[in-house]
DNA sequence: CTGTTAACC
DNA sequence: GGTTAACAG
């Protein structure tokens, strides 16, 4: 397609038809046509692959790598995954598992030359994001502690991971409330850039002495079933996402790309052996939604509030909240006062009285 | 939840 | 270096 394009572009048709006629028929030239009959000659002369690969086969190839929970498929060359595949179910999602009890750290299994280290993201400006989420797997630590291997991470924009990529991989957990089975793949893509002199370019900053490609894109694709129910009914769909900050005014759905248009830029096929046919969009019918940002923000303040060993850190809590203009709802405000009453030193109490 | 950085033994 | 505490979205 491409070839073709470009020869129309550039010669006449005249012109390609020369072309097409010394290369492949060979009637200028008087090169002898390569023929069926001559297949039995060319099949004695394929080289034994015993000879060529005595030695054996080069090892740079992204492998398969098995975890608990997770599978990937590690590109060796570029130090981070090419697609990190696993399987969501309600049981999975709770439990004691602790992230801070995990530490990030190389893949023992990988050779270290082929392996990215934490120095290469200290003081790189990039966050080490996950692929398969910690928070998949808060049922077995050693699961978790899986995740954490830097055969699981990309360099990722800071802001972009904290917010909208966590909220993605919220949505995604949500997801176990409605369907039985949720599967995911992740993985980084690293896209052309269209630049000033009109052509395309793939670029990208390498960090660290590993040279890890920090990709210019992140992406998932969701497969949704009900194992309970009769109704065969899947829902699919396929998102890219820019590894930049992203806004929480964007929707999920801003992202969202026909499954093929991702294949072809991956280099890879999601989902070989489903009947597509049967498949609806895990878009249709607003099932789309991440969390409000409000929400979101509300929980986490939540959880700082429930930590507070002070009154004034209570206090610093909720001022900051409100200077962000963002109104508190009416749980967080009732944490607030609950929260007031527990710090309050007894001497305190006694004064009031 | 998602992370980093600074300070410490 | 490995662990802990403080901080931020």
């Amino acid at each position: 397609m491409y070839t073709q394009g470009f020869l129309t572009g550039a010669l006449s048709a005249a012109a390609v038809y020369a072309i097409y006629t010394v290369l492949v028929e060979g009637s200028l030239s008087g090169i002898k046509q390569s023929s069926n009959h001559d297949a039995e000659f060319h099949k004695n002369d394929i080289a034994s692959g015993e000879d060529i690969l005595k030695y054996g086969v080069p090892n740079r190839g992204p492998a398969l790598r098995y975890y608990r929970n997770h599978i990937l498929a590690y590109d060796q060359s570029k130090r981070t995954p090419v697609w990190v595949a696993e399987h969501l179910t309600k049981e999975k999602l709770h439990g004691n598992a602790d992230r801070r009890k995990s530490k990030f750290r190389p893949d023992p299994a990988v050779p270290s030359m082929f392996s990215s280290g934490n120095g290469d993201y200290l003081g790189s400006g990039w966050s080490r994001g996950h692929m398969a989420p910690a928070g998949d797997n808060k049922y077995d630590q050693e699961a978790m502690d899986d995740t954490f291997y830097l055969t699981n991470i990309v360099p990722q924009d800071m802001e972009n991971n904290a917010g909208f990529w966590n909220r993605f991989e919220m949505f995604c957990r949500d997801l176990t409330k409605q369907f039985t089975d949720v599967r995911v793949i992740s993985g980084p893509l690293a896209l052309p850039n269209l630049e000033e002199d009109g052509k395309k370019y793939v670029k990208y900053e390498v960090i660290g002495d590993s040279m890890v490609p920090v990709p210019t894109h992140l992406f998932k694709v969701i497969l949704t079933e009900n194992a309970e129910t009769d109704q065969h009914s899947q829902f699919l769909g396929a998102f890219i996402v820019p590894n930049v900050p992203i806004s929480s005014e964007h929707k999920l759905q801003k992202f969202q790309v026909p499954l093929e248009d991702l294949e072809r830029v991956a280099g890879v096929t999601f989902f070989d052996k489903l009947d597509k046919g049967q498949v609806q969009d895990l878009c249709s019918s607003d099932r789309c939604q991440l969390i409000p940002q409000k929400h979101f923000e509300m929980h986490f303040i939540g959880r700082r509030m429930e930590n507070a060993k002070t009154v004034e850190e209570l206090e610093n809590i909720w001022n900051e909240m409100k200077n962000k203009k963002s109104k508190p709802t009416k749980d967080i405000k009732n944490l607030y006062e609950e929260r007031k009453e527990e710090l309050m030193p007894d001497r305190m109490r006694a004064e009031l009285k």
